[in-house]
RNA sequence: CGGGGAGUGGCGCAGUGGUAGCGCACCUGCUUUGGGGGCAGGCGGUCGGGGGUUCAAAUCCCCCCUCCCCGACCA
């Protein structure tokens, strides 16, 4: 599985040493001038001029360790909900994630371009996801009235740009790529960095004269993402993900592993499956045997009579269970929607819930969807909570294979305040179509291989896309081939979300007392504490200090030197939550004996270097 | 959008009708110096905004704004 470690690979393209914790990975990172995400080079600092101030106390309002944690260390100030300023040691960060992307989208054959945040309406309109995004866009207007929105995404941008650029298959494939950020207004922002409404995130878009060709970069770039999480520092899985609405066929999320991440994924234990919860099926009896359609099933014959129970105020799974002394999976869930205007019911156990891709995916062609509140409204006959699966009204009956086990169910009598026991498949109740209709839980056997599947949370960091030709045909991105016929571009598009990646980092990368920043992210690769005491030998410490700066400077050290006037405690407890990989300290103690302390962030193990010898060997350490 | 909570100095909080406070941070001085030390003295607040009640409003009433949390198809 994918580790936490930190790749052997180095971060900007003037490292000259590729060794984990190498601090000179940290030399020289950053890109050329002029690019909106791009800090520069990352050139040492004293302290006492950088703008910072450390929060002793836990803001309010910050939920999750990495907000927390981003405020304290004055990475990161809040400007309005879901809104953030990036102060220079999170700026910094920002700037190293941007750089290890950059440098594998390169790496990729992927070519950086720009596009505009403000983009028009109308453009938006071309492929109708100004009405599909809707109240998700910020939106403005210009001195013409002419409307705008803040880009969420860049899909019409760039397909309209390729498409006035290129016709022929000779121009064929180009990928291309922006970092820049994005506006989504989202219903809740929250968690700080987490689900943001201004985002910094790396989109990239592949143009492609067929499929075969698309499935190459698709491929290049699935491998590029693996490396880039990686050298994040990030544990991460990709999963398979459900084909949404927006198109396309093929797609993959990558989910950073974090008890806080707001989405759902199943892995196998036992094989490298892994999918969304969407898109996520367990081993069920279809893939053995699958009861014909309509078939009759042999009720058990020891079956009693199913019979009417009273059971009053009790329109809940749970309520019904403790109320008849059983368990939540001795219950038979009815859950209605609809399929093309009429009423169908999905059964599954009491203890399941049904996954709404997977009953959508089990009628396609037809169009279904789970009842809301409003459809039972407009259904008054429908007793909500106490639907029985032989509900009179119900066109279709689909049902899992959990389902199909022989045995007597509790279920709604289709009469308010009221349950039937010993409802027993085919005796009772029909069932028009098996599918595989339950959520997984943790426990589920894999479909594939039969091992045990587990359930975790994870926050989304990139997600790819085959896309196919919908951008392409709605935007007239189109070519000819060497027959001089035209059609569609075939397209793919790859997202990563830079600024939240700062988030997942902190999340896995953190202790009690602070951030912990991986090496190929860490503003600064050392932190340099002075601590000069007082008495005759202080000015000789500061000296030593002094000096030890200059050489790392002049080393092409990234150091952060603390030269304040603080105690030490102050000194160290902010090294601590500022997080630095190594802090290297010069104090009366280790100068009177000619040595400087070097002490690692991230597992606290410490060593010392002649007080003479400390520049070089820091530097090649 | 529904429910809940909160807006008082940079951060964390107290203050329920009568002169706006505490801790941290910040400034000055002294002291201390290897894990957020001590003493003394300071700076800093339209108490989210508007309206109202009152002799008097951070405090009571009305409206608005902002922020946070939970939920927003599982019967």
């Amino acid at each position: 599985m994918l580790g936490s470690g930190c790749e052997c690979r180095t971060a900007g393209a003037s490292n000259t040493s590729g060794k984990v914790g190498n601090i000179s990975d940290l030399q020289g990172r950053g890109s050329g001038p002029g690019r909106p995400g791009d800090a520069g080079s990352l050139r040492p600092m004293r302290m006492s001029a950088l703008f910072l101030r450390t929060l002793r106390d836990d803001p309010a309002d910050a939920e999750i360790d990495s907000h927390r944690l981003l405020l304290r260390a004055g990475c990161i100030r809040r400007v309005a909900s879901g809104i953030y300023s990036w102060l220079p040691l999170g700026r910094r960060v920002l700037a190293a994630v941007e750089g290890i992307v950059r440098d594998e989208m390169d790496a990729a054959g992927a070519q950086e371009v720009l596009l505009p945040i403000a983009q028009p309406l109308d453009l938006w309109a071309r492929t109708g996801r100004d009405a599909t995004y809707g109240p998700l866009m910020f939106r403005l207007a210009d001195r013409k009235e002419a409307g705008f929105c803040l880009s969420p995404t860049a899909e019409e941008a760039i397909t309209a740009l390729v498409a006035g650029e290129y016709s022929s298959y000779r121009d064929l494939p180009v990928n291309l790529y922006q970092i820049n950020w994005k506006y989504r207004d989202e219903l809740r922002p929250r968690f700080g960095l987490l689900r943001a409404r201004e985002f910094l995130m790396k989109d990239a878009y592949s143009f492609h004269a067929d499929t075969d060709d698309l499935r190459r970069t698709y491929a290049e770039m699935y491998a590029a993402y693996q490396r880039v999480f990686t050298r994040c520092g990030l544990t991460f899985r990709s999963v398979e993900a459900q084909a949404g609405e927006i198109g396309g066929d093929v797609n993959h999320e990558f989910m950073a592993v974090a008890a806080i991440g707001e989405d759902d994924f199943v892995w196998c234990t036992g094989c490298d499956y892994a999918a969304n919860v969407e898109a996520a099926r367990r081993h069920g009896r279809l893939h053995q045997e699958v009861p014909a359609v309509d078939a009759p099933v042999d009720a058990p014959v020891d079956a009693p009579e199913r019979d009417r129970v009273h059971t009053p105020d009790l329109p809940g799974i749970a309520g019904v269970a403790a109320h008849l002394g059983i368990e939540p999976s001795e219950l038979l869930k009815c859950i209605a929607f609809d399929v093309d205007g009429e009423l169908g019911l999905a059964l599954v156990p009491g203890d399941r819930e049904v996954n709404p891709y997977a009953l959508t995916q089990a009628l396609a062609p037809r169009s279904a969807r789970l009842y809301t509140d409003d459809d039972f409204v407009a259904r008054p006959d429908l007793p909500k909570g106490y639907i029985g699966p032989d509900f009179t009204g119900a066109a279709l009956v689909v049902a899992d294979p959990l389902v199909g086990e022989e045995r007597p169910w509790v279920t709604g009598a289709n009469e308010v305040d009221h349950h039937v026991r010993h409802a027993v498949l085919g005796r009772d109740f029909r069932v028009d179509l098996w599918a595989d209709l339950v959520s997984v839980v943790s426990g589920d056997p894999c479909p594939r291989c039969g091992a045990r599947l587990s359930v975790d949370r994870g926050i989304e960091v990139g997600h790819v896309f085959q896309l196919g030709t919908k951008y392409a045909e709605a935007l007239g991105a189109a070519y000819t081939d060497a027959d001089g016929h035209d059609h569609p571009m075939v397209m793919g598009c790859y997202g990563i979300g830079v600024s939240r990646i700062v988030t997942a980092v902190v999340e896995e990368h953190h202790d009690d007392r602070g951030i912990v920043w991986p090496d190929a992210l860490a503003p600064f690769a050392v932190h340099l504490v002075v601590l000069p005491g007082k008495g005759d030998t202080a000015a000789a410490v500061v000296g030593a200090a002094e000096a030890l700066y200059a050489d790392l400077r002049a080393a092409g050290v990234a150091v952060l030197y603390d030269d304040r006037d603080a105690s030490p405690g102050v000194k160290f407890a902010d090294a601590d939550l500022l997080g630095m990989p190594w802090r290297v300290t010069v104090g009366a103690k280790g100068v009177a004996r000619g040595v400087v302390e070097r002490r690692r962030r991230a597992d606290g193990t410490e060593d010392e270097f002649p007080l003479l010898e400390a520049a070089a060997r820091l530097a090649s350490a």
